[in-house]
DNA sequence: GAGAAGCCTGGGAGCGCTCCCAGGTTCTGG
DNA sequence: CCAGAACCTGGGAGCGCTCCCAGGCTTCTC
């Protein structure tokens, strides 16, 4: 992408300094929003850029300057296999969204675990201004990593163990309990649940709800199996909470995904959705609108999360102060024919 | 993301030299793969850049190199709303796979129609050496502005009207032939379709090789409606296909996602699938997996989509020649319970 | 009315690389 | 044995910006 010399096509700042009648310096100044400009100054740059069509370049800000003007997304990869494919579209087009209109560039990076100290080395040299960390899985040591080394970084989704790298999360808590206590607003009175894995905070957080809900109820909270994401293994699930108690008439379903492989079992065995036993979701993918019956559930915005997650950023790097620590996106319940 | 002076951190290129003592030049032939390098000296600046960590600065060589060191995933808006989510996320993988080891910076951007002049200044203004475009609706003119501008560009999924911007996609005619030809072999007499819009290509492909199925086993091809990829047109599309045809016994649908609305419909007018109908999808996206009935499908594979994209772009830009203009990739048919 | 305090501007030194140039050294072949 | 080609190396001029510095001009303030 270059032209017959070699250079890079289109106008340089002192084309624009020249047509605008300043120095570069002026220029300079006009594109980034410095003050100590004059109206007349600031005019003439403006429409000398639109004249020219002139667009920084931006290797040659990174370099002189002390930012990079970019930041990335990194997406651990074991996380991807699973949850990742709606939800990281989602949160991609909310970052994106965030970014428009600024001149940052946004560079995606995919982690596998044996190259993290790559990844950490590359992101911490100054190629990007902070980081923005899709991790799936609750334990990920990347953003700690990266944060040891100075560099900004916000994770998209609770961290398990509490630590000091701000966060944004769907109130999967609070959705989990609304989902319980629809349920229980139903009458059902045997509520089950199948939770997610115990190293994923989403997995925990949507089962402390569930728990909370059975438990202001008066009911029991012993219906209880872990799985992991998979349609099959919701319907093994399914499969064991059936035999425990034949006589539950509720699930709440820690995922969309999971639950189509519960309603599979349910339908298998002849029990009729609502009718004997009430299924909710969680997540309102797209699977939850052309499930049989399609699926009440408890939608999460992921655009939104990603919107939120890059707002935060922007205003650490932009130095505000007062930033809360993190941010619980509230969730609301879709309803439809299962519960 | 900068030291204390308010520079970046880590070692430069000249602390390489100095500790492999050798000069900046013979560290930067090292790393740019260049010959007339001695082994002795190749090995030292190896070690050097071991020892130090280095890992060159982006901008610094974008500057002052003739190449940009980066390539753009660019995804037209209009067409994530639809397929994009699961698909997107594939070709992603791929890229990012081919990529791996080569220290090329993906930028992923998102045009919409009113800001593709931007898009445009801003990818030929040498930010990029490449573009990697994901165009789901035929007539985009964004690849064509962008070659016109002197980029190389790869088109993910053929562009609907031919012109010289090669493509990668999969092959849908081969795709909708083989699931027609299994309908076919089932016994199938009445075989409907529901297409695509006539305005996207992957559309107009997955009809030609419906219509040359049944052609070919001397069936009527006048069993057509055309639809949006969305499960509810898919559910209006079979409604009225039942209506014209109320003794259709098989339905080839272009996208599982209408599947999934076509299936609901038959499910309510009392139709067995696949004993009084026979239904096979398109994607195997994980919709497919999950359906009721388990929707029998033809794969298309869209991490090797996004691999082959990307190399294909790789390779024009390292000055290959006799490269393919175009590529079509294999699909292959997955059988579930449906057909 | 004079000094201080803003406001606005241009000049120029880098940022960390690549790549051209010049020059030295080692291989060839006649 | 010597010319020329091939190999290897270091020096240094940029790439296109930002940001610091110095300086001129306008207001204020007492």
């Amino acid at each position: 992408m270059t032209d017959t010399n070699g250079r890079r096509p289109g106008p340089r700042i002192v084309e624009v300094a020249r047509a605008a009648g300043v120095s570069k310096s002026t220029v300079s100044r006009v594109i980034n929003g410095s003050t100590y400009v004059s109206d007349r100054a600031r005019q003439a740059v403006h429409l000398a850029i639109e004249r020219l069509g002139y667009s920084p370049n931006h290797a040659a800000r990174t370099l002189a300057g002390s930012k990079a003007n970019a930041i990335a997304l990194v997406v651990s990869e074991q996380g991807s296999r699973v949850l990742a494919d709606p939800f990281f579209a989602g949160v991609l087009r909310g970052v994106h969204t965030e970014l428009a209109g600024r001149r940052i560039q946004l560079l995606v990076m995919m982690s596998r675990q044996e190259d993290n100290d790559d990844l950490v080395a590359y992101l911490s040299g100054g190629h990007v201004d902070g980081a923005l960390v899709l991790s799936l899985h609750g334990d990920d040591p990347l953003p700690r990593s990266l944060q040891a080394r100075g560099m900004p970084v916000v994770v998209g989704g609770r961290p398990l163990v509490a630590d000091d790298v701000p966060f944004v999360d769907a109130d999967n808590f609070t959705g989990a309990l609304q989902a319980t206590r629809h349920l229980v607003s139903l009458g059902r009175r045997r509520i089950a649940t199948i939770a997610g894995p115990r190293d994923m905070a989403v997995g925990m957080d949507r089962l402390s709800g569930w728990r909370r809900g059975v438990e202001e109820a008066r009911r029991s909270a012993d219906l209880l199996v872990h799985s992991d994401f998979t349609p099959d293994s919701g319907a093994l699930a399914m499969e064991e909470l059936l035999s425990r108690a034949p006589d539950l008439d509720a699930v709440f379903v820690a995922a969309d995904i999971m639950a189509l492989g519960a309603l599979r079992v349910l339908r298998a065995g002849g029990r009729k959705v609502p009718e004997d036993v009430a299924v909710v979701g969680f997540d309102d993918s797209v699977l939850a609108a052309t499930a049989v019956p399609p699926l009440t559930t408890v939608r999460q915005e992921t655009e939104t999360l990603g919107r939120t997650m890059t707002w935060r950023l922007l205003a650490e790097l932009a130095g505000t102060e007062g930033l809360p620590p993190s941010v619980l996106l509230p969730t609301s319940m879709v309803f439809r024919a299962s519960a």
